[in-house]
RNA sequence: GGAGGGGUGGCAGAGCGGCCGAAUGCGCUAGUCUUGAAAACUAGAGAGUUAAUAGCUCCGGGGGUUCAAAUCCCUCCCCCUCCGCCA
């Protein structure tokens, strides 16, 4: 949720929620219903001091000064009821409009179009195709059963099979030890949430397309265990001493994938179910942008112990998502297809969920809402994709990241058919 | 799924139409005492909004009755106990 005062006040604050490609008649008549509501507000509450004043009077009357005051109250009453009966719709449409208008974008984000990103940094070396495209190693391994994942769920599902699902258990064992040395606290967190859950994260009403909903039980699944995580302090007021507080959440993840009909559809590089484990952080306004930094070094730390050739890129203003003001994505050479894909991305949220959720630090001085940031440590699907095509060898054995060994037990290849292991037959 | 009980300040817990934004205890902050701490004693403090120590709002959420609601009614959510079912 904005700052609703900055909206008028502050024209460059406007400004930068427009580089969202917002309709300016959104602002415009969300800013007349705010200035409505508290010229309302101020007469309303005017009034009621004028009753609650009245009430007093009334306990301590004589009888018949009692029924004077009576009499007059009840006038108060039905005239107030009038007013309150406008100020709360007045109130509806100024909630509804609220929701729509996103967090304004930090001044150093590009702006533009989806392709006006900025490349912040690339690290190692493109090159060139491996044999097989992931797609094809994944069959080829026996470790992505599409086929069969469309039959029993539809397209865009797979089953994972094999070794790849101890890779996959691997991969999150690898990251939770990771980020245990950086003070994140391991969180398995409810996947089906309520619609005032997705609305606090920042999700709802904008990206309620993308959201798998159950209507008999009004629950939704969660895309991202940022959404319960997000939620895990609400209403809360904290310490500014506990900050700033790290989780990792680990979760299956659903999307509805609307409108990416045709775009990758081979392997499990964009499916709508994946495990993911994400980085959530609780931070002192003070320092959240360099929290945000520390997260992205995070997931830099990560892709260069896999061995990725990979780059930062800084996400142009059209392709931020409503909540976020920032938005860092990390992207991996997918040599198959000559080019770099998101791999893992992170945002700074700023107040913008918190503000939803009314969660707040508290110090001396009073105080304020939190800052909430949110980052990829390890997508399963899109890591294996991109494995399986870095650590394929040429005999069609994939070899195991140095650090996944101690989590694979000790061994250093995989192979599609080994006679050792009695599942492959 | 069925039956009952309950949700009040950081925690525990009283209040069950007006004197209640709320007793009391613990915890917290400051002071006295002490080399220091503990104990004891004294004083102080709920949150949000607002320029404001004014006003308004907040006793799980929403709605209603009333001049007046923490207190009565409806509804939703949550927690506990018992029965049934179950990984």
């Amino acid at each position: 949720m904005i700052d609703r005062k900055l909206l008028s006040s502050d024209s460059d604050y406007r400004r930068r929620i427009e580089a969202k490609r917002v309709a300016p008649e959104l602002l415009d008549e969300f800013i007349k219903t705010d200035e409505q509501r508290s010229e309302l507000l101020v007469i309303v509450e005017e009034k009621r001091a004028v009753k609650n004043k009245f009430s007093k009077e009334i306990s301590k009357a004589s009888p018949d000064e009692r029924e004077i005051k009576l009499a007059q109250a009840g006038e108060l009453k039905v005239e107030l009821e009038k007013l309150e009966t406008q100020l709360s719709e007045i109130e509806a449409r100024f909630r509804e409009l609220i929701l729509q208008i996103p967090n304004p974008i930090h001044e150093t984000v590009p702006e533009g179009d989806e392709d006006a990103y900025e490349i912040i940094k690339t690290v190692g070396e493109p090159y060139g195709p491996p044999k097989m495209d992931h797609a094809d190693y994944g069959e080829h391994m026996g470790w992505v059963l599409s086929e069969q994942g469309a039959q029993i769920s539809g397209s865009r599902f797979a089953y994972l099979a094999g070794d790849a699902v101890r890779l996959e258990f691997a991969l999150v064992q690898w990251t939770l030890s990771l980020l245990a040395q950086h003070g994140f606290m391991p969180i398995v967190p409810p996947v089906l949430v309520r619609e005032s859950t997705m609305e606090e994260a920042g999700f709802f009403p904008t990206d309620r397309n993308q959201v798998y909903e159950l209507e008999q039980d009004n629950l939704f699944l969660v895309g991202t265990s940022e959404v319960p995580l997000s939620g895990l302090h609400r209403g809360q007021n904290i310490e500014a001493r506990t900050f700033p507080i790290k989780y990792c959440g680990f979760s299956s993840c659903f999307r509805r994938e609307a409108g990416t009909y045709g775009k990758d559809t081979r392997g499990i590089f964009r499916v709508h179910q994946f495990d993911k484990v994400e980085m959530f952080v609780y931070a002192d306004p003070k320092n959240s942008w360099e929290i945000f930094e520390q997260i992205l070094a995070i997931e830099e730390e990560i892709c260069q112990a896999l061995g990725f050739s990979y780059r930062v890129i800084s996400c142009a203003s059209g392709d931020l998502g409503p909540a976020a003001a920032k938005k860092y994505d990390v992207e991996v050479w997918l040599p198959s297809e000559g080019t770099y894909r998101e791999l893992t991305s992170c945002s700074n949220y700023l107040d913008f969920a918190s503000r939803r959720g009314n969660i707040r630090i508290k110090d001396e001085n009073g105080s304020e809402f939190v800052h909430t940031l949110n980052g990829t440590a390890i997508a399963i699907g899109r890591g294996i994709t991109f494995l399986m095509e870095k650590a394929q060898q040429d005999d069609g054995s994939f070899a195991i990241p140095e650090v996944l060994q101690p989590f694979m037990g000790g061994e250093k290849f995989l192979y599609s058919k080994n006679p050792e292991r009695t599942y492959e037959k």
